[in-house]
Formats: C-alpha cells, structure tokens, sequence
DNA sequence: ATGAAAGCGCTAACAA
DNA sequence: TTGTTAGCGCTTTCAT
C-alpha cells in the first residue's frame, strides 16, 4: 500500500488539508511549509489516490474513449492523439471498443460514466437515439461525426473532396465513381455529400457504386462495378477500401494509374506502401484526437461555452502513384 | 448526478447497508427485500460508484494495459483481447500509449497503479531495471516477453520458427536469411534463438542479416542486404518488414516467390491482402490479451498460485503466395 | 436478516 | 496561513 496524506502530514508536521493545499493549491500555503511537505511527499513516494479525491470534488481525472473498432487503422491514430493530449493534461483515459456492437455500447458508457469526466465517442455508427440517451449520462464529444448541439471534432470532407475532383480534373477525367462505406455512417453521407457538390460544380460526371463494407474486401467487391461503369477514375470512402479495389483492379488486367486512377481517404500507413502507393485525401487523426480532448476539457471547466462547439479540421490530398492522366476514351 | 445508495434505501425503505448487501452479497439478505431492492435500483437507475466502493475494498475494477505503439499493427489486436475478457469479468480497462517512449513509461505506471488492481504491459524494449520498479507499484503481467518471476504470456516463437524453416526446407531451400527487429527487443532475441536452432536442427545455412526498425523501412532497406547474400529464402521479424521487403524486392525486379520466398511472422491483416500473399507465422494476438486479463485476475485472487505463472500460446504457420519452390541456382 | 456507526483517502467549508 | 470538522458514496464491523 502506498502513503496517505496523513503519514506525508505527520512526516512534515502539519495538518492533512495543508498538505492537500500544498498538492493542489501552492499559493495558498507558506512558501516554507510547502517546501516541507513537497520535500516529505517526495521522501514518502506519495501520490494522491486520484478517487478518493474525485470523490468528494466529483471530478475524476479520467477520461473515456469509444472506438467501433481498433483494427481498423483509422481508430489507433486518433487513440493516440487523444491519449497524448491527455496525458499532458494528466488525464488517464479508458478505452472501450465496442467491437462493432453498437448494442454493447450504451451499457458500456453506463458503466464507464461512473468514473470518467467525459467522453469522446469516435463511432459513426452508433444510432441516434442511443446517443441522446448517452448525453444524459456524462459530458460528451464526438469525433467524425455531427449530432444535434453536440460538441464534434470533424473532418472538412467537402473540402477533400473539391480538392480530390479538382485533382482529377486537371488529369483530364470526366468520369469519376464513389465506392462509399456504410449506409448507415455519418462520414458516408457527409463525403458523398461534399462529393455530389464537388463534382457537379466542376462538371465532372459522378457514378455512385453503393455502399460496400469498410474493410479491404468491400474495395474488391466494388472494383468489377467500377470497371463495367466505364469511368476512368474513382474515389473510395477510405484506403483499405482503396487497397482492395486496387488489388482486384490488378487482377482484372485494368492498370492503375495507366486505365484508372484511384484515390482513397484517410492516408493510412498501408498506402504509401502500396504498389502504385495511393492517392490520399489525408486526415489529420492525431489531431482530431486533440481536438477532441481539447474541446472536452475546455467544456468541463465551462459547460456554457457554446462557441467552438464544432471543431472541424483541415484535409489535405496527397497526390501518389495511384492517379495519372486520363486515358484517351 | 446518479443515484446514491441512500436514494434507493428510501425508495426502497430500508437502510443503505441493506442495499449494498443485495447488491454484493445477495444471499446474505432477504428474498422479498432483494426483490424490493434491486426493483428500488433499477426504478432509479442506480449504479454503485466505483471509486467510492473501491476506496474501502481497496479493489478498483479497473486494469491498466500499455504499449509501445498503438499504430503498430500487432497491438490493436492484442488491445482488443484485453478489452474483450476485462469486460467480460467487469473490468474496465485504462489504456497507456509510450508513444516507444520507454521513458515515459515509468510515470504514466505511478500515475495509473493507483487507479488499477493490476498491470498488462506489452511492451518489449521496457529495460529491466524500470520493469523491476514497476512490480513494486502494481501487479503485473507482461505480454510477448519474458522476465524474472513476473508472469507473462508469449507465443511459442521457437515452434513457430521450427514450422517455418520445415516449410522452406520442403521447398527445396538450403539457405535461410533472417531479417531482425530491434535489438532490445525480447521478441526478437526469443525468435533468432528458436531460428537459430530450427535452422541448425534442419540443417540449413542461416545468414543474419542484422537489427532493423521494425517497420515497413526496415524490411525496404534490408532488401538488398538479402539479394546479395544469395539466400533462396527469409524470415522477416514481423509481417510489416516483410512486406518492407516484397515492396523493395520487386523494384529490384526480384520475384517472389520465383527468386525468394518470404516469410513474415505475425498475420496482420495485410499479409492476406498484399501481392503475392504473404506466407506468415500467425501470432494470436487477441488470444494473448484475454490470457494476459485472465492471468492477472488469476492473480488477484491468489497472490500465490505460481502455477500457470507463464502461458505459452502456439503460433502456426501460414502458408500463402509469397514462399514457392526454391529456385535451382 | 437488518440497521447504526465507523471509516476508506481526500478536499472544502469554517474557525482560529 | 493553518488546523479542525464534516462528509463525498460506499462497505463492513458490530449490534440487535
């Protein structure tokens, strides 16, 4: 067992709350005693037991994060990114991964509300009326994703999705196809959205593919629809998706860039790797783990702070070898 | 704020004792009260404070698992197995990324010990004296590594490499190169032992090509080191070299498995995706998490059950595109 | 079988 | 500036 707070205020020879006050709130203490305690804390490797204190000022010092699901390489970027700006507010955070369960879900947050100040929920596809259900539970933010007046950290899609069509363009495509995700997720509709407005304002002509599984084999599903649709472009909702449809793109003979070219969405590690490496609307994942930390800690101290409620943040297409020239029809 | 226990005591109209005692110890109070009780809590939607309880039992419900590198592929999964038993046993599970920071890691222990009844640490360049201090906070179980008395699961590296060097012996091959990770890694000193046996035992000439990062760089710049050894075959130290090495060898216009086979260790869900396919010895990685969860809470309840102090998971080899028949020289 | 009371480690009034 | 007191929500003696 590790020293309380009494053994450090007997070892320094004051009281319990001057050591508390010396820990939490050093001006409020003689700059001598302070030293004392500090010096008999140190002595005593004493640490404060983080929820006997969260016990009576009702904050924990923890935080919670819900991710669908950590194999998709999206999710552990945005893990990290949250855990590193936590931890140097000296928050702890608690993963949960709902596994693709949604159902899993509420009874999950249930549990962990308990013991955290907040949470981000970083999962598109969790249903609505769960996540009203969850706002009565705890302070929340979501990531990739908007709600009703909750806060968000998301990205600009439409704005990757100009800059991926302004792209194509000017390689001379007229014809691009969309390879979206789950019907049922945020992002999907949010991309295809920015897509639908992206390409009808520069005249590009836009075949919708459908909705295919996040994962590499949606990509592969979805490349023989691509190839019939006679386009000679594409852009799937992510990379591994775009990894998919470039390997069975190379299995049906058709060469990329040379016959098609394809762009996916996230910049994960994998797709600078491939062959041809893949061009990318990047988003900035890490950060939006920030963001999102951020945006939680600013509304614990100031829950009325409506302003920067939504945080949205900047995408980037990075050009690979995946998108050439367009083939003469 | 949530109920308290006294709320469903007066909901229920009897003492907050009782309360607690239907809750933990059902048995040891009346039927019909319990009945009342527990219709009193769900009416209220009450659900005990963790932090609270823990502050008298002295146990938290709550586990501690850090890694080095969340967007390392190999630990998501390992992560996910975790998540899945602890929740299973109605643990919640804190996370820690080092961000390979082992410095780092010494604090991020302090701060988490208290909050949790025991560690997971997988984290195979943690130096030994900082492991050493670790046990003096917490308990602790470690994954994919080995030291001193402390607990910990591995994969059985020296079998999985025996089945690999089998497999490339079928195949004709007489000279086996081996592509290293880190030299601080346990892992990899674990796996270069079992290879080195595997090989001798079959009678197959080893070249050891060094340490590289474990990353896909790594296996890109140990390419050519392998092409000029004139090895028909290698092993590379994780799958992410391995394809580091696919990637390298086929712009040096060397084909696999024609020229080289290649074998990672492993399977992340690239492997399978890649062209060719990578042949790869399968880790189970969720497998690991859960019997890391399992022995610690083992642990828990029996300080002194020294029995099953290490779990040893087998590893099976994967056969896919990228090992063939060895080229006749 | 149940209730009253004490106390886990800490902080926040309130006094001094 | 410091100490005393009370109490956060819960479990656990100890009575009854």
């Amino acid at each position: 067992m590790r020293a309380t707070i009494r053994e450090v205020a007997r070892e320094a020879g004051v009281s319990a709350s001057t050591v508390s006050r010396a820990l939490s709130t050093p001006d409020m203490v003689n700059a001598t005693t302070r030293e004392r305690v500090l010096r008999a804390a140190e002595r005593l490797g004493y640490a404060p037991n983080r929820a006997a204190r969260g016990l009576i000022t009702g904050r924990t010092g923890n935080l919670g994060l819900i991710v669908p699901d950590l194999t998709n390489p999206f999710f552990p970027s945005v893990v990290k990114g949250v855990q590193a700006k936590a931890r140097e507010a000296d928050y702890a955070v608690f993963l949960a991964d709902t596994d693709e369960d949604p159902a899993a879900e509420v009874g999950l947050v249930r549990a962990l509300a308990k013991q955290v100040d907040g949470l981000i929920l970083c999962s598109p596809r969790t249903r609505e009326e769960e996540i009203r259900e969850l706002t009565a539970h705890t302070t929340l933010v979501m990531v990739n994703r908007r709600f009703g007046t909750i806060p968000s950290v998301v990205f600009g899609n439409a704005d990757g999705m100009r800059q991926a069509i302004a792209h194509l363009q000017a390689l001379g495509h007229r014809r691009v196809a969309w390879v979206g995700g789950p019907r049922t997720s945020w992002s999907t509709r949010d991309r295809v959205r920015g897509l639908r407005a992206a390409s009808s304002a520069a005249g590009m002509e836009l075949f919708v593919a459908g909705h295919f599984p996040p994962y590499f084999e949606g990509g592969v599903a979805a490349a023989d629809l691509i190839i019939a649709s006679g386009v000679t472009s594409v852009i799937a909702y992510n990379d591994v998706m775009a990894l998919g449809l470039l390997s069975r793109l190379r299995d049906r003979g058709v060469d990329v860039p040379q016959d098609i070219s394809v762009i996916g969405i996230d910049d994960i590690q994998m797709s600078a790797m491939s062959s041809p490496a893949l061009t990318t609307v990047s988003l900035a994942k890490d950060q939006a783990g920030r963001a999102a930390v951020d945006l939680l800690l600013t509304l614990l101290l100031q829950p009325d702070s409506v302003r920067n409620t939504r945080r949205e943040l900047p995408t980037q297409l990075l050009v690979r070898g995946s998108t050439g020239v367009a083939r003469t029809t």
